[in-house]
DNA sequence: GACTATACGGAGAGTGTCTCCGTTTGGCAA
DNA sequence: TTGCCAAACGGAGACACTCTCCGTATAGTC
């Protein structure tokens, strides 16, 4: 790639995620581009739709993630207090940017989505607190990792479109915890 | 209202409900005009909003909601059927649009918002289904219709977004239920 | 320094939202 | 019946956003 690409790709990305964290998901791509001084023409050459740039703007968020599930795993405790603890930081993940969680939730087991990487990440950090209960035999029979996501990903979603503190979704988690749990 | 507004107001509502069926909740407005064979302006000099429009299109839709928990209420068995009995109506009667579960279960609890009289009778007919099972102890302490209506909601939405099937969603409710019965 | 593949930029086409204002009409009073 | 006018209509058009096309500029190579 030549140089000023290299260049232009980085400054939009940048540019991205400052004008998504204050406008939202929904904030105009010309807005994007305008803030990483380029043309639209330049922003739909590197990322040909929304999706593929907030697949980019995601990279380091993937860091954290995967740093989140180890923190959580490393807690000894009730399999309750460990399951909890993995769903609130699951919202928190998702929740970074307004209307990222009914983007991932909905990519959430499709293999086509441009941001099924992401998914991916998210679904195997799931599954490793899944695999930890079960050594346990904490969970009931037939909990599958993606259902884990797409439930807490479904009151992510809510919470996020509805406003909700965290106080108000952590009855929720509860039950869903306290659904899976044997 | 003048007899040609209100000729107008229900050619609008019966072309929504014909246009939303056909392309969703996301179609274009102007669409709604065109099929109703009014210009723009009244469109929306009755209806300022789309969610507004969006409430006037539901109005049949309550009586159905009524219908459909007292149906689910007639029948006698386990409480956990009952309870999964009425979360797969509950997902039926707000997934009629496409993009309906969002909107209705963000507004579930929002004094403020156009459809707030639709949500309100959702959350009354789930406050029955709560009522009947704490009756029969079968649901545990600080259970609340709000919460009930967000984790299905929540679903019905991840569901909606993610068109995922009956047999997906499924065990994504008999886990929400397993986690509010005692 | 010249060449060319690569990348840039922004005008503009396409689409949707919503408003404004000149025109039409329903309903009433005389 | 007729005349009046408040109420309602309609659609052009301003504005916003997405995405493409193509003339222009330039990085990298020889």
């Amino acid at each position: 790639m030549r140089a000023d690409a290299q260049r232009n790709r980085e400054r939009l990305i940048e540019a991205a995620r400052e004008v998504f964290r204050e406008q939202g998901y929904d904030a105009s791509l010309d807005a994007v581009a305008k803030r990483a001084g380029v043309g639209a023409g330049t922003l739909y050459r590197h990322f040909p739709s929304r999706d593929v740039l907030m697949d980019a703007i995601m990279q380091s968020w993937v860091d954290r993630v995967n740093d989140a599930v180890d923190k959580v795993l490393l807690h000894e405790g009730a399999p309750r207090d460990l399951l909890l603890s993995w769903f609130e930081t699951y919202v928190d993940l998702i929740s970074m940017h307004k209307g990222g969680p009914a983007k991932i939730t909905s990519a959430m087991g499709d293999e086509s989505s441009p941001i099924v990487t992401k998914c991916q990440v998210l679904a195997r950090a799931t599954q490793r607190v899944v695999d930890r209960l079960e050594e346990e035999h904490a969970l009931r029979e037939h909990i599958e990792a993606v259902q884990m996501c797409r439930l807490v990903g479904g009151v992510a979603t809510v919470a996020d479109n509805a406003d909700l503190d965290r106080a108000a979704v952590r009855p929720l988690l509860e039950v869903i915890a306290d659904g899976m749990l044997a």
